[in-house]
RNA sequence: AGUCCUGUAGUGUAAUGGUAGCACAAGAGAUUCUGACUCUCUUAGUCUAGGUUCGAGCCCUGGCAGGACUGCCA
């Protein structure tokens, strides 16, 4: 990209530059307002970096972004994800600073602004059944009726609002409705309720409230009480703007947002829907909302996904109403650009074959220096004790190999990864025709020098001491979902789950690795294998196993 | 009595009304002590029919297709 190239702005900045330009704002204010029923997902990290990231571009005009936990329902929000949300985004990167709020902390202001409304005739308490109020709200084809209680005086719904607060009122007896248009061809502005009575315990408030505001009500006062400019939100809300903008012109409010609709986040073979989720937490179908399978935040972290990479992510998708679905190859492209950078390497073989070097002596250990990374001095090296008797990948052995198989095979010559060329001398079968241990020569002086003169090397794998290495108890995973779009699903989670997901293995690993580091490990395509986080993992402690056979198997060889 | 939103390579996205670009994916090749990475090349696109215009992906009209909306959820 030129010096003189301007980045491309989605629609969404646009309008932003066009309104400091115009000087309708003199900065932007925007938000991230999760309701705190269950943990944020790789579809939150959309709306974050589009909030948060416009916030840090326009930092210059004091920008901000604010963490507004949206709490107006008590019965589905819980303290725990309170905390996971804000760990999740401070691990995305970004800094809410002194801006953190709570819907519930404006319990008296939405109250105050449906007074208000009730004061201007806009308002009225229906004390109609709910199934009533289904009724007569017609449908998509049918306008809806008129209530009965519709016209009450402003006094009498005062009164009876005020009874409603005072809990005099059992839930479903009563509601505030706005006063707008039963007939109107938009649904949401057909007399939406804006409160209701609930009897409930709520995770901040506690018995202080009884009544509860909706959604569709608080939304926008919770903008323009925090001077938030630019609300932006997905797109199945943008059927609901009308109301928002009612809303915030009848209420007593000291600012006017806007609400502005981008497309949210659809990624193929991944479930995003929260009640999807817990459902599978819930069934004990994953070990919890961070099992590395997940596509939460939490999960991808356990996974080693650098939180950079999902912000490299989320900038490429672009700002649109377009309702696409996103290759999650896209994602997987950065992950495996972050990791290939700053990822250590160590050797591990996780289906282990005996390999033995015949013109070894029983006692020799040599010890081998190999570099943490390929191309990265500065990481270091490490030594590593080669001995006659090694493990190497079953796989990187073929009895019969085809021409284009570059590994082990008789006669053939390959390189030790970090240590010598050998050549295949012989191997031994099973009784089951399994084979169980491959004969080989090592050609001394071959290490870090190129292969001598007519001997052919293609390849180099991975090994483990036998005598120096570790056994380890690996859980390996794999993708969750089987098929590529698993919301299409009719019922449940068994005909869409990979049955393999989640498998245990003995390995034999590195006796660098310390205990217990590698046992949670995560199977990526064309990276080779890493290491599952382990909660304290940072950014550069990540780990990948060298791997030698390409998942896409270029050779023609069997899968 | 339906209203509103959206259609650009396989996918995601760019293009003051003026040469339809980019990334991923896919394919071919080079390189390689990870069959990775990197590098080179290739395939492939404006839903449709009209209209306005010197000129339309963009503006207008009509089709077609997909989506949102009928919670006292958010």
């Amino acid at each position: 990209m030129s010096e003189t190239e301007t980045p491309k702005l989605d629609f969404i900045r646009q309008i932003i530059a066009d309104d400091l330009a115009s000087g309708k704002h003199e900065t932007t204010v925007t938000r991230f307002p999760p309701e705190p029923n269950g943990y944020l997902h790789i579809g939150h990290a959309k709306a974050i970096c589009l909030s948060f990231g416009i916030a840090e571009e326009h930092a210059a005009t004091g920008a901000r972004c604010h963490l507004r936990f949206d709490d107006t329902n008590p019965e589905k929000e819980e303290t725990e994800y309170v905390e996971s949300i804000k760990e999740d985004v401070h691990w995305l990167g970004f800094d809410w600073g002194e801006h953190l709020y709570f819907a519930s902390d404006y319990f008296s202001f939405f109250h105050d602004c449906a007074v208000a409304l009730i004061e201007k005739g806009l308002a009225y308490v229906d004390q109609q059944t709910p199934e009533q109020i289904r009724e007569t709200r017609g449908n998509l084809n049918v306008p809806g009726t008129e209530s009965p209680y519709r016209d009450r005086s402003v006094e009498e719904n005062l009164e009876l609002f005020a009874r409603m607060k005072a809990g005099e009122f059992k839930e479903g007896e009563a509601v505030l409705r706005a006063k707008i248009d039963m007939a109107s061809p938009n649904i949401v502005m057909r007399d939406p309720v804006i409160y209701r009575v609930m009897h409930a315990e709520h995770h901040n408030t506690g018995s202080d409230w009884c009544i509860y505001p909706m959604y569709d009500f608080a939304h926008p006062l919770e903008d323009a009480k925090e001077h938030v400019t630019h609300s932006l939100c997905t797109l199945e809300f943008e059927i609901h703007r009308p109301f928002y903008d009612w809303t915030i012109e009848h209420c007593p409010v000291p600012s006017q947002p806007r609400q502005i609709e981008f497309s949210r986040l659809n990624l193929n073979y991944t479930v995003m829907s929260k009640r999807k989720l817990l459902t599978l937490v819930k069934d004990g179908r994953v070990s919890g909302w961070d099992d590395p399978r997940m596509p939460t935040l939490s999960g991808l972290r356990r996974r080693g996904y650098p939180a950079a990479a999902i912000r490299s992510f989320c900038k490429g998708l672009g700002i649109t109403k377009y309702k696409g679905t996103t290759d999650i190859a896209l994602l997987e492209h950065e992950v495996r650009g972050y990791l290939n950078e700053v990822a250590a390497r160590r050797m591990a073989v996780l289906d282990p074959l005996k390999l033995v070097i015949t013109n070894f002596a029983e006692d020799q250990a040599d010890e081998v220096p190999i570099p943490n990374h390929p191309g990265k001095e500065e990481m270091g090296e490490r030594q590593v004790t080669l001995t006659r008797e090694l493990w190497i990948e079953r796989s990187d052995f073929m009895e019969d190999p085809p021409k284009k198989f570059f590994r082990l095979g008789p006669e053939r010559h390959v390189r030790l990864r970090g240590g010598y060329i050998v050549k295949c001398t012989g191997f031994e079968k099973g009784a089951d025709g399994e084979v169980t241990e491959v004969h080989c020569e090592y050609l001394p002086g071959t290490i870090g020098s190129n292969p001598p003169e007519g001997v052919k090397c293609k390849a180099a794998i991975h090994w483990v001491s036998a005598e120096h290495g570790r056994e380890a108890e690996v859980r390996l995973y794999d993708r969750l979902f089987s098929v590529e779009d698993p919301d299409a699903a009719e019922e449940g989670f068994a005909s869409v789950l990979n049955p393999d997901s989640l498998s245990t293995v003995t390995a034999q690993v590195e006796p660098s690795l310390a205990e217990g580091d590698p046992e949670e490990i995560f199977q990526f395509e064309r990276t080779g294998y890493f290491v599952a986080d382990r909660h304290d993992h940072q950014p550069g402690e990540r780990l990948a196993f060298n791997r030698t056979v390409a998942l896409r198997d270029s050779w023609g060889g069997k899968k």
